[in-house]
DNA sequence: TAATAATGTTAGTTCCTTCTAACTTTTAAG
DNA sequence: CTTAAAAGTTAGAAGGAACTAACATTATTA
C-alpha cells in the first residue's frame, strides 16, 4: 500500500532545480553551485538563493562553500519531477513524434503542469504502446504518422473501418 | 500561405487573462473588471494592473471605469490560448480519459507550456481518433481503457498481435 | 607559502503578480 | 437630485526569481 505523501508545495523553479540537482548527482557524484549554475543558465548567486529556500524546506543540505546534497525528501521530490519529465519526453517523441529538441523544451515546462492522475494515464499509455508482445509499433500509430504527413487515412485504415460495416 | 506571426511575449498570467476575457466577451458581450475578477479569483485591483500591462502591449483597450475590449491582436492571442486549452482538454478527457475536473485544471497549466509543434501534433492526433469514417472509438483506444483498468491486454488485442506471426 | 584564479556569498535592484486599504467614479434608489 | 452601493482605481507592500556588483572563501600553482 502506498503511503499518501502530502505533496510539499514547490514552485516550478524549485522543481526545476531539484531535477537538475539529481541529474548532476547521478552524473558526477558531487554537486557544486557552479554546476547547477551552468546547467540552468543562471548566475551562481541565484543558485545560492534558491538553495537557501530548498534547505529551509528540508529538501537539500547546503553548507556554505560546500557541496549540495539532497535530503531523502528532496530526492523523492526530484525523482518525481524527473519521472514526469521523462514520461512527457517519451510521449512527445515516441507517440506524437515531436522532434527531440522541442519535446525536451515542452517537457521542461509541462513537467510542472501535469497532475498525478494525468501522469499515470500517460505512463500507462506509453506502456500500452511500447510493451507489446511483438515489440513493434502498433498499426494505428503508423497510421497516425501517415495521417499527420498526408492528411489522409491510409487505405489499410479505411479498409479496416469498412470491414466492420460490410452491409453498408 | 500563413503569415508567420512573430509571437508576442506573454507571461502565463497574461495568457490566462486573455483567455478569460475572450470567454466572457463571447458569453456576455461586454466585459467588466468585476467579471474577470470573479472568474479568476483575484481582486479587482489585480485586474486593473494586468489590464494596464496588456494595454501597453496593445492587446486590450481599457479606458478608466469602462468596459474591457480586445484589440485584434489581443483577440488573436486569446483565441490561440483558448485553442490550446480546448485541445488539451479534449486530449485528456477523450483519449486518456482523465476526469473532467482534473483535465480542466491540467489544461489551465499546460496551455502555457505547449509549443506550436506539439499543439499541432496533438490536434491532429485527436482529429485522427475522432473524425473517422465510422465515427466510433477505434479499437485500440478501447483496448487502452481496458489495459488501464486491468493492467492486461485484452484477448482481442493479443490475437491481433499473434496473427502477424503465425509461424511463431 | 604567497598570490592568483576559481567558486561562492551577500546586499541591493528589478520585474511580475498578487494583495490590502484608502480613495474615486459610476450607478441605482429613494 | 442626493445619497448609498457597486465598481474601479491608486499607492504601497510582499513574495518569488532573477540579476549585478562587491566581497569572502577555497583551491591552485608558481
Amino acid at each position: 500500500m502506498k503511503k499518501d505523501k502530502k505533496p510539499i508545495e514547490l514552485t516550478r523553479s524549485m522543481e526545476d532545480y531539484l531535477r537538475r540537482i539529481i541529474a548532476l548527482k547521478e552524473k558526477k557524484g558531487a554537486v557544486q553551485v557552479k554546476d547547477i549554475s551552468r546547467l540552468m543558465n543562471v548566475k551562481p548567486s541565484s543558485v545560492t538563493a534558491i538553495l537557501d529556500t530548498l534547505a529551509k524546506k528540508g529538501l537539500v543540505i547546503h553548507e556554505r562553500y560546500s557541496y549540495v546534497e539532497l535530503t531523502p525528501k528532496g530526492e523523492r521530490a526530484a525523482r518525481d519531477v524527473e519521472k514526469r519529465h521523462s514520461v512527457l519526453i517519451k510521449f512527445l517523441t515516441e507517440i506524437l513524434e515531436v522532434d527531440p529538441e522541442t519535446a525536451k523544451k515542452d517537457s521542461c515546462r509541462m513537467e510542472h503542469a501535469i497532475s498525478p492522475q494525468t501522469f499515470k494515464k500517460l505512463m500507462k499509455f506509453i506502456e500500452f504502446v511500447e510493451n507489446r508482445p511483438t515489440h513493434e509499433k502498433p498499426e494505428w500509430l503508423k497510421s497516425f504518422a501517415y495521417y499527420f504527413k498526408t492528411g489522409e487515412r491510409s487505405e489499410e485504415c479505411k479498409m479496416r473501418e469498412l470491414k466492420k460495416k460490410p452491409e453498408a
